[in-house]
Parts: structure tokens; C-alpha cells; sequence
RNA sequence: GGACGGGUGGCCGAGCGGCUAAUGGCAGCAGACUGUAAAUCUGCCGCCCCUUGCGGGCUACGGAGGUUCGAAUCCUCCCCCGUCCA
């Protein structure tokens, strides 16, 4: 690959990047570069948020350059108690450490091991003096802090800013020079975080590092970015047929967009699927099936995939039972006094209501199913030897 | 340390002595529709008990007391947050 080349296949999807003149001239001068990117410790479980960044970090790699996974694990040892959240536990060693391999198990589905480097910032936070963090304070001033966004917003409303948030600008510059970084990328909501490290950097005579942002991705719902805590997400490690069933929930404009960030369809080429759709010569549900297909394939396999569009077709196009149906023995406690079952009592027994209440607000709605029965009843009598409980698109099979 | 403002259900935000499990919005759940969606429409949206009735009970408006037949609403103290002053 010329250098234009390599310039234009880093750049694909990248919101911004400051600035490209420094990455020409430092993969022209330096050749191997050491690409970082933090991620935090308190949530393990990655999602395709996650994976656009991982996608490009990935195409680093495929440069050649080194990549560092930075586990931001210091935030996990003190127990940050950002926002109204004040009881978050610090996390221990250990679990800090499982955390550490799930994510290797999730990361390394996209990324190249050998080219991979895990960093955990307490291993150079953790033994910072108080004399060193004053100095490393002393670098910056609070009024180019309080220009990040949130920050000034915050202020102005008069919404509390706890001086430690103030602080994870520094921290995060500073795993920049102590990591020697070259790039560091993130989310356009990190773009200030990064900037700060150019300038601490530099203070610390190092050649400040090359800023990529990229933009959010948009969760399922199609308007907030996809976090778990949104229940908005689709997780890297989920199951083929979960995964490719949350896909096909999207919307179709959104679908576009996860075909520009999370495939390797070049832009030109998502455009024209765009435009096959909008011609009527492809049906939207097709293309989001390729969709479905791709990324499934990528964190599983090609057989996962098909396999996931055949339930997919059989279950909910054609609404038949799904194959993985869970089965559970029927609990204690659900019986009624002549013996019948007490569906309401059951429901939040195997996971498809959250309280007897809700279970009954479920039946009254006409929600539930048993053997394929709608019911309005809070009991129900069976011959059978098994139930099939069907409320949405969940399914159990209870085993009397 | 002082003055002032504020803390309501997952979130935002009304209520300011009874008719309030607490308006409204968002989110969520379920149903209809559909191309799987989106949009739209409908219902639900604290917990528990009784095989269920416009049934009964419990818990809830930062915390603890108090006034009152009756408090999210009034009083006292405490905690927390913000603004300004020092």
C-alpha cells in the first residue's frame, strides 16, 4: 500500500482526525506506530459500539502497528463516585482481573494478539506520589478543563462537577506519555480527553499524539448511543441468533449506518445498497438480512449466521417455537388449591414477569400463552405432560 | 461560617392539607398493524394476598420526629445538592 493509501484506509469512518498531516509524516518517519485506546474496567461486556472502535484498531494492525488495550482500571479501584451514584464499591484485584479476560475473549475476536498490547493505568497511577499529581495538576489550568462540553454545560446549570472528574482529563493524557503513544483514538465525546494528552504530552517533550475520533454508533433504538446501560446495545459475546435477531429490530435508516461502521462496505458501496432500496429492486428486509448475516459472521462464524437467519425465519416470520428454548422443572409454590396451575405465580418464576402483578397485568392483557392457547385466566389446568409459555417474543417450556 | 433556592416513582417534571399509588412527558411492557422494523393506534406501567372483585392489605414523595380526624403538601431538627457572599 502507497502511503495514500494506508492514509485513506485508516481514515474510512473516522469522524476526525488531528491532524492527518502528523500521521503522514510519522508513518513516513516512524513507521510502527502504537495506537492506543482506554476502555473501562466496571463494564466488561463489549458491544458493537465497541467493535467500530475495535474494527479500526484492527485496521492499524493490519498496517503493521502495535495496539494498546487500555484498561482504565484506576476509576475501578477507587470506586468513582461520579453523579448521585455515590454507593459504586471499588472493585478488587481480582475482579478487575476477570474483567481484564473477558474482555481478551471478546477483543481478540477482532483483534491480532501479536499486535496486541493490555495496559492497566493503575500500574502507573496507582504509584504516583501526591507530589507527582500536583505536578502533573500544575500542567493544565481549570479554565482549559472547564471548556469540554459537559463540563461548561454542567457549570453554567450549576449541576455539581466533582473535582476528580476534573482529573481523568490529566490521568488519561498522562497514560499518553507514560505509554509513549503515537495515536490515541475514541468516540467523538472523548475528543477533549485526547486533546489534552497532545498538550501534556508535548509538556513533557514528547511528540504529541495523532487524535482519531469516531463517530457514535446509535444503539437499536435508533437514537441514543448504543450503551448497555441504555439497554440499547448488542453485545459482542451474545449468541448468534440474539444478535442477528437485534439487528433485524433496527430500523431501516439505521441499518445504513451499521453497514458504513461495522462492515467493509465502503461508503460508496453502502450508498448504492441505499439506493437499491429506495428503487424498490431490493426489499429492506433482504438487506438488513446481509446485514444480520455479516456482523453474526464476524463474531461467530459463517454457519453461526445461516443458522441464526433460518431461526430467525422460522421463529419470527413464521412464528414458530424457537429451537433453544429454555426448559425448567415447574417450581414450587404455583399450584392452587384444586391444583390447578397458578400462571400468575409461575410467570415470575421462570423469568417472563417481574412480580405476581406484573404476571397478572400480562394475562389480563391477553399477553400470555400456553400451548399455544391465549389466556385470560389466572390458572390453568393441564393434561399435558409439559407447558409451553409464551409471553412476547419470549418462550419456556416448563416440564410438570 | 452566612443568605437564598432545591431534594417527588427508572429518568424528567407537576402537585403544595383530604377526591393522590400520586397530572404530564420519556423510557419500559403487552396487543393491533407490518416487511422484522420504524411510524401510528390501544392497554398496562409500586408490591403482596384471595381461582379476580369497580376486593383486601402493605409500602412510597431525602431522613427522623411533631401538628392534624387526615400530610408529598404545615412545623422542628438532621442529611444532601446548588447559587451568591465570606
Amino acid at each position: 500500500m502507497t502511503l495514500d493509501e494506508q492514509i485513506a484506509y485508516l481514515k474510512k469512518g473516522l469522524a476526525e482526525i488531528i491532524r492527518e498531516e502528523d500521521l503522514r509524516e510519522r508513518l513516513q518517519s516512524r513507521g510502527k506506530l502504537r495506537v492506543k485506546a482506554g476502555f473501562d474496567p466496571t463494564a466488561p461486556d463489549l458491544h458493537l459500539g465497541h467493535a467500530v472502535l475495535l474494527r479500526k484498531m484492527k485496521h492499524f494492525q493490519d498496517l503493521g502497528h502495535t495496539v494498546i488495550f487500555l484498561i482504565g482500571d484506576m476509576t475501578g479501584l477507587i470506586g468513582d463516585p461520579t453523579g448521585r451514584n455515590l454507593t459504586r464499591p471499588p472493585m478488587t484485584r481480582e475482579e478487575l482481573d476477570r474483567n481484564a479476560e473477558t474482555y481478551k475473549a471478546q477483543v481478540f475476536k477482532i483483534l491480532d494478539p501479536d499486535k496486541t498490547e493490555i495496559r492497566f493505568n493503575s500500574q502507573w497511577l496507582a504509584p504516583m506520589r501526591f507530589e507527582e499529581l500536583v505536578r502533573l495538576c500544575s500542567r493544565y489550568t481549570v479554565a482549559r478543563l472547564l471548556e469540554r462540553d459537559d463540563f461548561s454545560k454542567r457549570y453554567k446549570e450549576g449541576t455539581p462537577i466533582s473535582v476528580h472528574e476534573l482529573l481523568y482529563p490529566l490521568a488519561q493524557a498522562y497514560d499518553s506519555v507514560m505509554l509513549q503513544c503515537d495515536v490515541e483514538m475514541g468516540g467523538t465525546d472523548q475528543k477533549f480527553n485526547l486533546l489534552v494528552g497532545r498538550e501534556i504530552q508535548r509538556d513533557f517533550g514528547q511528540m504529541p499524539q495523532i487524535v482519531a475520533t469516531f463517530p457514535l454508533l446509535e444503539g437499536i433504538d435508533g437514537v441514543e448511543k448504543m450503551a448497555k446501560s441504555k439497554g440499547n446495545y448488542i453485545g459482542i459475546a451474545e449468541p448468534p441468533h440474539v444478535m442477528f435477531r437485534k439487528v433485524m429490530q433496527i430500523s431501516d435508516e439505521l441499518m445504513y449506518r451499521y453497514y458504513e461502521m461495522l462492515t467493509d462496505l465502503s461508503l460508496a458501496e453502502a450508498g448504492q445498497l441505499r439506493a437499491r432500496v429506495a428503487e424498490g429492486r431490493l426489499h429492506p428486509m433482504e438487506a438488513k438480512i446481509d446485514l444480520g448475516r455479516r456482523i453474526v459472521t464476524d463474531f461467530h462464524s459463517a454457519t453461526a449466521a445461516a443458522a441464526a437467519v433460518e431461526e430467525f425465519n422460522r421463529v419470527v416470520r413464521q412464528g414458530e417455537i424457537p429451537a433453544d428454548i429454555v426448559t425448567l422443572a415447574l417450581p414450587e409454590g404455583v399450584r392452587g388449591a384444586a391444583g390447578h396451575i397458578r400462571v400468575d405465580k409461575l410467570l415470575p418464576k421462570i423469568g417472563l414477569a417481574d412480580s405476581v402483578t406484573d404476571a397478572t397485568r400480562k394475562i389480563k392483557a391477553g399477553a400470555v400463552e400456553i400451548n399455544g392457547q391465549r389466556l385470560h385466566e389466572l390458572a390453568w389446568a393441564s393434561a399435558d405432560s409439559k407447558l409451553l409459555v409464551q409471553v412476547g417474543r419470549n418462550w419456556r417450556q416448563v416440564t410438570l
